[in-house]
DNA sequence: TTTGTATTTGCAACTAGTTTCAATAAAAAC
DNA sequence: GTTTTTATTGAAACTAGTTGCAAATACAAA
C-alpha cells in the first residue's frame, strides 16, 4: 500500500474513514499523469488485492467527486475519466470524427461562468468539461 | 399510426426506410412539447404495438441524433431526454441541490462557440447543453 | 488492549444503454 | 403483382454504473 497523499489527509480530516480500498483509489488517481478510467483504477487495485469489489471503487469516486477532490469528465468511448482536483487541469475539445482531444485552458470557460453568475445568479460546476464537435482537419 | 411530419420526410429523402417503428418514435418526439425520455417514448409505442423492442427505439434515436434531427440532453436523473431539432430550443441550467431547471437562450453559448471556432478552429456541437451547478436559492 | 458502534464493504440484483446475429420486411427491380 | 435485395428489427447477451442489505472493520472510547 502506498503512502496516502494530500487527498487522503483531507478525507480523514472530514471524518471519512481511511480504508485500504480508498487509499488505493486515491493513489491510482494521484499517481496518474492523465485522466484515468475506473477500469484502469480497478485493474491496479485488483492486481494486489483481488477480493476488492469494483462497486467500492465506484462509491469512492462518487465520494471524492462530491467533496470536490477529483473531477469527472466524459471524453467519449463509453467510460468517464477522473483527475485529481489538486493538479491544474484543462477542459477539452473532443473531435467526434477522428477522436482527437485538444486541451483547453481553464480560463476559456470563465466568461461563460461569469455571465451565468451575473445574469442567472447560477454557480456553474463546469469543473472539467469536454466539448464534442469537429476539429479543423475533419471539418471539410 | 400518426401522420409522419417534417422529420419523417427528411429521413426517407436521405434514403432511410420509413418503418412503422421509426414513425412512432418520430411522432412521440414531435408531439411532445418538452424534453421526452426513452421510457416515455417507449411507453407510448408499446401501448399500441407491444411487440416493438426498446432497442429499436434506442437505435432510432441514435440515428436521428447522428443526422441532427433531434437533440439529446442529460438533465440528470439517470436518463437522457430528446427534443426535435426543428423546434426552437433552450439550453438549461440544472441545480444539483433542488433540481430546478432554468432555461437558457440559445445565444448564451454563442460567444463560447465563436471563441472555439476562432482560436481553436473547432466546430463545437453544444446543440442542447445542460450545465449543472447551484441555483441562487441553494447557494447560501 | 479490548470492546462498541457507525461507517464501509462485498455481493448480488438491478438500471440505462449497446451490440451481435438470424429473421423480417421496406422499397427497388422485374 | 411477384421476386429480390439489403436495411432494419427482435431477441438475447452484454457493458458501465447504481443500490439494498448483511457482514466486516476503522476508529473512538474505555
Ligand atoms: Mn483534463
Ligand atoms: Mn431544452
Ligand atoms: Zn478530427
Ligand atoms: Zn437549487
Amino acid at each position: 500500500m502506498k503512502q496516502p497523499g494530500g487527498i487522503a489527509n483531507k478525507l480523514s480530516e472530514l471524518g471519512y474513514r481511511l480504508t485500504p480500498q480508498r487509499i488505493m483509489v486515491l493513489s491510482a488517481i494521484e499517481d496518474s499523469d492523465n485522466h484515468i478510467s475506473v477500469e484502469e483504477i480497478y485493474a491496479q487495485i485488483v492486481a494486489k488485492y483481488p477480493q476488492v469489489n469494483i462497486s467500492t471503487v465506484y462509491r469512492t469516486l462518487e465520494l471524492l467527486k462530491r467533496l470536490g477532490l477529483v473531477t469527472e469528465t466524459d471524453l467519449g468511448g463509453g467510460r468517464v475519466r477522473y483527475h485529481s482536483a489538486e493538479k491544474g487541469h484543462h477542459h477539452h475539445l473532443v473531435c467526434q470524427e477522428c477522436g482527437a482531444i485538444i486541451d483547453l485552458d481553464e480560463s476559456v470557460l470563465s466568461s461563460l461562468k461569469d455571465t451565468l453568475l451575473r445574469e442567472y445568479k447560477f454557480i456553474a460546476g463546469l469543473r472539467h468539461l469536454a466539448i464534442f464537435g469537429r476539429c479543423v482537419n475533419c471539418s471539410r
